[in-house]
DNA sequence: CCTAATGTCTCTAGTAACTATAGGTTCAAG
DNA sequence: CTTGAACCTATAGTTACTAGAGACATTAGG
């Protein structure tokens, strides 16, 4: 049996975190010791290094419960499951792209500073500008769990 | 002259959201109609274009705070300017490679995910598994503010 | 065995970046 | 001139933690 600290250091989660995942339900209330110290074994150690690779992967913490829950019904399709690594595969595409033509703006800005005013900086024009926009407008899967 | 509610629609932000973005300072006080309605001219509009664009691409609004700063002063020295940039880089190229890595790991997910039943369905598995995954685990893959 | 250091406990409050609600005012169409 | 949408302020809630205070538990050294 691993104390909370053990546990954390085992699974690279934070020990705030896990007592803070025990209190939304996400991980089961701990057994304690004599001194009411959180005690735990392999099965929530399993469980809690699934949910940190999961958040380490993007998921918010509602997709996590509902995999979890899956998981539990192992009966069951997994085109859920599949659908909810797809949605994120494509925020992360789409977030790659715009990364890149970012990146592109900011080295030629770099570039252009080395002598002028940043008056000529079209970084923030670029930016501001839909037509030099990729980016498609609709929801980003990912803005809301970071 | 826009009011709110069409500034949203241009831009593509929604109103509560524009008034946070004035309330913390990123917008400057709007011009008030007679009847204290806010309104919006061409230069907000850009500069909240530019705020929208910055945050799907994932900047923390400080760093956009940042950014908006070298165009509100068009003389600064390149020194300074240089420093924010490069700064600026550094971060959207931290952020390409772990989004890169993450790319990789759900595509490899999906693939092995051939739409069985969740009994077979490896989505779940790699997640638990710390070998199956190629994760930098010293550093959150999403995490945005460096 | 005692002590000091470290780890753990609960609880509250703070963070980013919004989002929602309540209760009131203003504007534009019919 | 009325009605309903859009606007106003202010407060509180959201997600996923993180930090702090003050007290109890455990462990390593002397």
């Amino acid at each position: 049996m691993l104390t909370i600290g053990k546990l954390g250091a085992a699974t690279g989660v934070k020990v705030p975190t896990i007592r803070y995942y025990e209190q939304i339900g996400l991980l089961p209330d701990a057994e304690r010791s004599s001194g009411n110290q959180r005690l735990y074994g392999r099965t929530v150690q399993d469980r809690l290094a699934f949910i940190r690779h999961a958040r380490e992967l993007g998921f918010p913490l509602e997709a996590i419960r509902d995999l979890l829950s899956l998981s539990d019904r192992p009966d069951q399709s997994c085109t859920e499951v599949d659908a909810i690594a797809q949605a994120q595969l494509q925020a992360v595409k789409g977030r790659i792209a715009r990364l890149h033509a970012l990146k592109g703006e900011l080295e030629r800005m770099i570039g252009q500073c080395a002598g002028g005013s940043i008056a000529d900086c079209r970084v923030i024009e670029v930016l501001g500008n839909h037509l030099h926009c990729s980016a498609d407008h609709g929801r980003d899967l990912l803005a809301v769990s970071e």
